[in-house]
DNA sequence: AACTATTTATAAGA
DNA sequence: TTCTTATAAATAGTT
């Protein structure tokens, strides 16, 4: 049980140290999960423990590299690229599918929305037609998918084949 | 006053979000502050709100760059990556990408289930506008698919390139 | 920004 | 490490 206020200090007792490390790094990644759920923001959290160990979270996009990147050229107006220029060039097809995946979501979202303040009242007119548009949408996501394992198995062969072991 | 079990899903009212995002962050950075204070760790927050504005948190010495550079070199080695570290990053990025379509697709499928439920009532009002967002969800869709063909086009060639070595 | 009813996090114990 | 529980802390909705 809590005893009393809490006195923010360092923990002199190794052991409830590295107890409540463990514990408010879960409660602190679970904040940080929930902010970026709740507000469809972007959010990395790196820790190193006084032991010297890592431990991160980040809902974003690609992960931390992108996070990290962004923060760069945001703060330091820096960009470092990987040396391959084929890495380069990946790495902006991504960001270019992000974006695009992205619109997509935000699309979505508001046809939601606009169904679900229209909803309610009268005739069928139109129902069919909606109903072919989406699933005319989930056909051609279903298409993306197989795409995206195609590319999936063609990245693990090359991977494989670079990287024998 | 909070009325009931708060659930954590994306909050559709764009001031609540902002209040939300503006409340949270501080209970983000002061659990963070806490935590590297009371546990002696190295602590690195970075927030980009979703628009755009980038907030961060860090307690340690040399401040944010450092820990990026540790963190860097922890998980990266250095910071360039060889070429098949890039292809799994990649791969990884393709994973990702399948698994938000396939969340896309789920959604779509809800959406697909409060039509029919909510089939029949009123008149036709924004039922226009709803179809032509359809119809620019396909659109986007077709232009999503046109660059994932190209992508399997070039990794193909690539593949071939890179084969023989 | 302040208030406050509630929920949520968590320190200590087991 | 995980569970329990008393209590402190965070916060959603309101003003």
């Amino acid at each position: 049980m809590v005893r009393g206020k809490t006195v923010i200090e360092r923990i002199e007792n190794t052991t409830s140290r590295q107890v409540t490390f463990s514990k408010r790094k879960s409660g602190l990644f679970k904040k940080a999960r929930e902010l970026g759920v709740l507000c469809d923001a972007q959010v990395a959290v790196v820790l190193f423990s006084n032991t010297g160990r890592l431990y991160d979270y980040s809902n974003c996009n690609s992960g931390m590299k992108s996070i990290i990147e962004r923060y760069q050229h945001v703060k330091e107006g820096q960009q470092f690229m990987s040396a391959s220029a084929e890495a380069k060039f990946w790495q902006a097809e991504g960001e270019r599918l992000r974006q695009q995946l992205h619109n997509l979501q935000e699309n979505h979202r508001q046809l939601l929305g606009q169904h679900l303040s229209g909803l309610g009242l009268e005739d069928m007119r139109g129902l069919e037609s909606q109903l072919e548009t989406s699933i005319h949408n989930i056909r051609l996501t279903k298409v993306m998918l197989r795409v995206l394992d195609l590319i999936v198995e063609i990245m693990q062969n090359m991977y494989i084949d670079i990287m024998p072991l």
